[in-house]
DNA sequence: TAAATATATCGAAGACTTTCGATGGATTTG
DNA sequence: CAAATCCATCGAAAGTCTTCGATATATTTA
């Protein structure tokens, strides 16, 4: 029996109201919670995802029109999704004549990256 | 300057309406895309981040009542996120007289894991 | 200077998510 | 069997996110 089971209570004769468990207080803050949450989030749709894939696979520059038309959605969308990136840090922008280019901050995404495998190596 | 600088056209002369770069489709599908939204979804929310770093830090089984008294919700609220974990594969459950006991899927979320990183290695 | 263009921003509509009170089923105990 | 308890589920209310047409701004070119 592993040392895990052994600590267990008997379950079914625990007198009801009782603590179930000797369980210790969540580690994480609800602060902490809410940052690794927001690093999730920014990841957590398919046009972001797509955005980022092209951005890191051209490497350079890329602008708008060239995202827009690598995603299922119009203009609007597009600016939007890029203005979340934008402001999560993982992306840069530079405006030239009429266009605006978009590149990755790969220092940026390294570090989310690190954040994250940091968090579920808590997990498993 | 850089390969990277030398094969972008010069950009304030470029005509009007053209493609802006040479520009490779996304080798994402919309479908791989929506799959690994699904993957940073389930973990973008707080009270999901405490119930698994508590369910992690416990290692065995924990009841309800217990994880109820680790987070800043109420009880159906609770339960609502112990299901979307549940319907994702990270946690298991078992009913033993009238507590439910829920547990890490350690395999799936090290699956998870595995995904994840090799999604954001694309990135950067 | 007028027309054309790229793209950011606004505002509204719709969809989805989160939360919780109320309820109900299952189980245990007296 | 009645009372108490745990907790899943339901349904409604509130909040948040996504999308897009319309518009505004900046820039370029004729």
């Amino acid at each position: 029996m592993s040392p895990v089971l052994r600590r267990l209570p008997v379950l079914e004769t625990r007198a009801r109201g009782e603590r179930c468990c000797e369980i210790s207080a969540p580690h994480l803050s609800l602060a902490e919670a809410e940052s690794f949450a927001a690093d999730f989030d920014i990841l957590a749709h398919p046009i972001r995802l797509t955005l980022l894939d092209v951005l890191a696979r051209q490497g350079g520059r890329v602008c708008v029109c060239d995202l827009e038309a690598s995603v299922p959605v119009k203009q609007p969308t597009v600016s939007h999704h890029l203005k979340l990136l934008r402001e999560a840090g993982l992306i840069h922008w530079e405006k030239r004549g009429l266009w605006s280019y978009y590149f990755i901050n790969a220092e940026a995404v390294m570090a989310l990256r690190a954040r994250i495998v940091d968090r579920l190596n808590a997990y498993s």
